[in-house]
DNA sequence: CGCAGATTTTAGAATGATTCTAACATAGCT
DNA sequence: AGCTATGTTAGAATCATTCTAAAATCTGCG
């Protein structure tokens, strides 16, 4: 007998199925936080209080756990603005980013507001997984 | 009576004094590593190793209290492209770099080889204080 | 249903980078 | 040389993250 899943983790889900994971209760409420209401980027520490917040019921370490299988079957991305945190990102398609350097808060730029034109080629034997654009601000 | 400073660590001491540093046994040293042989990338724990190698006395709390020293005086720039280390880089003009991140090794790119057109605006109440361009490389 | 085996979660310990503390040493000035 | 601000350091502390191994849960099958 599967077990019964609220109207509202549907969605949530279909997407954790999609992906070849489990329907857990803890991946449930973290997909559904994290995919239900437009892009985010998160930190582990912020998607823990968020789900806490909810009412969820679970670890630090599943939310870390969470994040990473969610990264490893293309649900989020990673993203690295701050050497001591990594942030988690919803939005997979190509965009770069502003920083917030003092309160930490990272927001998209479309990929079509910046044009990263020429390239180098990859040095030998290796190839460039990703370009990653950064715009620092201050203040 | 000022101390006497070895010939090789005329160049560093020159740095130093330029910066409003004192002129520390420590800081010679790690001075004359990092701006004696071109452009470097350092990580706190390779520059420590390095100095150590060269039979340098210090300790790593030193290293890291001179990284940023450095890098508030404006010798040193910090480049963010792994979550859990800082490097430190001493090309200070405007560059972007390879990232190898099997490796943990940074290239450099030159301005002139990456062309970033039509920045956005900063957001209101922010200025863009830097422009990182980061090619990750697999393989 | 009711299990069994595989997967997942979790508390707490461990790790690794970095920062802090507060005592000791040195640089720079008189 | 002597004074005082500044710098160095060992070791503890902190913070994010990972690991461990035991308990809980999931899923397919009888
Ligand atoms: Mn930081
Ligand atoms: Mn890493
Ligand atoms: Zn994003
Ligand atoms: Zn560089």
């Amino acid at each position: 007998m599967g077990k019964v899943i609220e109207p509202r983790f549907e969605a949530a889900a279909g997407q954790l199925r999609a992906a070849g994971l489990r329907t857990t209760r803890q991946r449930l409420m973290l997909a559904e936080i994290l995919f239900s209401q437009g892009h985010r980027h998160v930190t582990a520490e912020s998607l823990f209080t968020e789900a806490a917040e909810r009412g969820a019921r679970l670890s630090l370490a599943t939310v870390y756990n969470c994040l990473h299988q969610f990264t490893a079957v293309g649900l989020l991305r990673m993203v690295t603005v701050d050497a001591g945190r990594a942030y988690f990102d919803t939005n997979l398609s190509p965009h770069h980013h502003f920083y917030y350097e003092r309160s930490g808060e990272l927001r998209d730029i479309p990929e079509a507001e910046i044009a990263v034109a020429r390239l180098p080629a990859a040095p030998e034997g290796a190839k460039i997984a990703r370009v990653d654009v950064i715009l620092r601000l201050q203040d």
